[in-house]
DNA sequence: CTCCCTAGGTGTACGGCGTACACCTGATGC
DNA sequence: GCATCAGGTGTACGCCGTACACCTAGGGAG
C-alpha cells in the first residue's frame, strides 16, 4: 500500500487531474466541502501544489464547469429544430443531474467559459438552421434562461441546495405543519394534492422531470408559434 | 460626535435593526462583503453582539430575504388573473432590482421563509380565483420558476454576479475579441446584432427588461391557452 | 433597600479558509 | 557535470463564522 500511495503520488499532477478530482469531490461530498485543502488531500499533495495548475479557486470552479458542460453530447444534425433542441436540453439536464452542485456554481460565476460558449453556440446554430432570425434566436435564448442548460432554478428543490449529494432519501412528503398550512392555504392545497397524488412517481411529492418538461414544452410551443408567424422584434421608434 | 456615537450606541440593537443594516450593507457594498464583522462595525457593536439577535449567518440571510420579499406590494384584487399576475411579477422585479444580491441569495438558501411563502400563496391565490385547477396552478408555478419572484437567472447578466452594486457603468458593448467570435459564430452574430441595434435602449447591448417581459409573456400566453382548453394533468396509468 | 435574575453587549480564542512567498528537488538540455 | 526550471513543499498572514466565559445595567421580589 505504501507503494501504491507512492505510485499515485508519482503520477504527476496536471490541470486535468486537478479538475477531475475537484468534480469528483464536489459530486460525492458536496460543493461546500470542496476546499483547496480537501482537494489537495484527495490528491495526496500539499495545498499550494494546486496553484501550479489553477490560478485560484475561482478559476478552479470555472474549470469544473467546463468539465461538466463538456460532458453534454452533441446535438443530432439535420433534425427539426424543435425536437433537436428539446432532446439536447433534456440530455443536458441528465448530465447536470449527475453534478448537483453545478447549477448553483454556474449561476454564481461570471461565466464566459469556453465549453459553455460552445454549447450555447451549438444551440443557437440549431435554431438558425431551423430558420430563426438572429433576433428571435436571441430572445429565445434569453427566455430559456438557465433551462437551456438543463436546470430551472425551481425555488424549492430542497435536494440541490447546499450541495449535499448524500441523497438523504427523498424525505417523506412531510406535509407542512398545520399551523403553517392555515396561514398559506393555497400553498397547502397544492402541497397536499401533490403528496397524495401518485407518490409512486418518484417517492416524493412531485415529479421534477415532469415539471421540467412541462415548462420546457410550454416555452417551445410558444416559440414555435412565434416562429411560424414570422415574429420580428418590435422596432422601437427612434 | 462622541455624543452622537453614544446616542447611536444607546439605541438598542434589535433583530429588525440588524436585518435592515445587513440589507443596506449588501446593497451598497455587495453581498461578498457582508460579514458578521463588517455588519457589526456598521452597527457600532462587537461581532458577537449580533448573535443575540440572529442565530447564525444563515438565519441572517433568511431574514434579509424576508425583508426584501416583504417589500413587494400586494396584488390588485378582482382583476383578471393574467394582468394581475403579470403586474405583480413585474413589481417583484422592480423590488429585486434594488437588491442585486437577492436572487443569488434566494437561490442558495433552503427557503421556506414566511415572506416568500406568503408571496407565493398570494400568487397561487390569484390563479385559483381565475379558475385554475390546483393541478394546473401547481405546474404553472413550477414553470415560472424563479421568474415569479422577478428574476430569471439569465446566464449572462454580468452585473448581478459577485454582488457588486457599484454599477461599473454598463460597460461598452465590448464586442467579443475576434478570435473568440470566429470560434463561436452564432454567439458572435447575436452579440453583434444586439450591440449595434439601438444601443440607446439601455446603453448596453440588450434590454434586460424587454427580455424579461418577452419570456414572461411567452409563458403567460402559453398558460392562458392551456387554461382556456381546460388542461388537466395526464393521469399516469397506475 | 437589597438581592438576584436576566437580557444583551464584550473579549478572547479556535479552527478553517484562500493564498503570498520563499524554498527545495529532481529531471532535462547543453 | 553543471545550470535551468517546472513543479511540489512549508510557513505564515489575514480573513471568516462562532463557541464560551464574562461583565453590566436595569428591574422585580423579598
Amino acid at each position: 500500500m505504501a507503494e501504491q500511495a507512492e505510485t499515485l503520488r508519482r503520477t504527476p499532477l496536471s490541470r486535468d487531474r486537478v479538475l477531475r478530482a475537484a468534480v469528483a469531490l464536489a459530486d460525492e461530498a458536496g460543493i461546500e466541502s470542496l476546499s483547496m485543502r480537501n482537494l489537495a488531500q484527495d490528491l495526496g499533495v500539499v495545498p499550494m501544489a494546486l496553484y501550479k495548475h489553477v490560478a485560484n479557486k475561482d478559476e478552479l470552479l470555472d474549470g469544473m464547469i467546463d468539465v461538466v458542460v463538456g460532458e453534454i453530447g452533441a446535438p443530432e444534425v439535420g433534425a427539426d429544430w424543435k425536437p433537436a433542441v428539446r432532446q439536447r436540453i433534456l440530455s443536458a439536464r441528465e448530465v447536470l443531474q449527475r453534478h448537483p452542485w453545478a447549477p448553483l456554481a454556474i449561476e454564481s460565476r461570471n461565466m464566459a467559459t469556453p465549453a459553455v460558449l460552445a454549447y450555447l453556440d451549438a444551440v443557437i446554430g440549431t435554431l438558425r438552421a431551423g430558420g430563426f432570425s438572429v433576433d428571435l434566436a436571441h430572445h429565445v435564448m434569453h427566455a430559456m434562461g438557465s433551462r437551456v442548460l438543463g436546470f430551472s432554478q425551481e425555488l424549492f428543490d430542497a435536494d440541490r441546495r447546499a450541495g449535499r449529494s448524500g441523497r438523504t432519501e427523498p424525505a417523506p412528503p412531510a406535509a407542512l405543519p398545520p399551523e403553517v398550512a392555515a396561514m398559506f392555504p393555497h400553498v397547502a392545497e397544492i402541497a397536499m394534492a401533490a403528496s397524495h397524488d401518485d407518490a409512486s412517481v418518484l417517492g416524493q411529492g412531485c415529479d421534477d422531470q415532469f415539471e421540467f418538461e412541462f415548462a420546457l414544452d410550454l416555452l417551445l410551443d410558444g416559440i414555435e408559434r412565434l416562429h411560424e408567424r414570422g415574429w420580428a422584434s418590435p422596432r422601437r421608434p427612434h
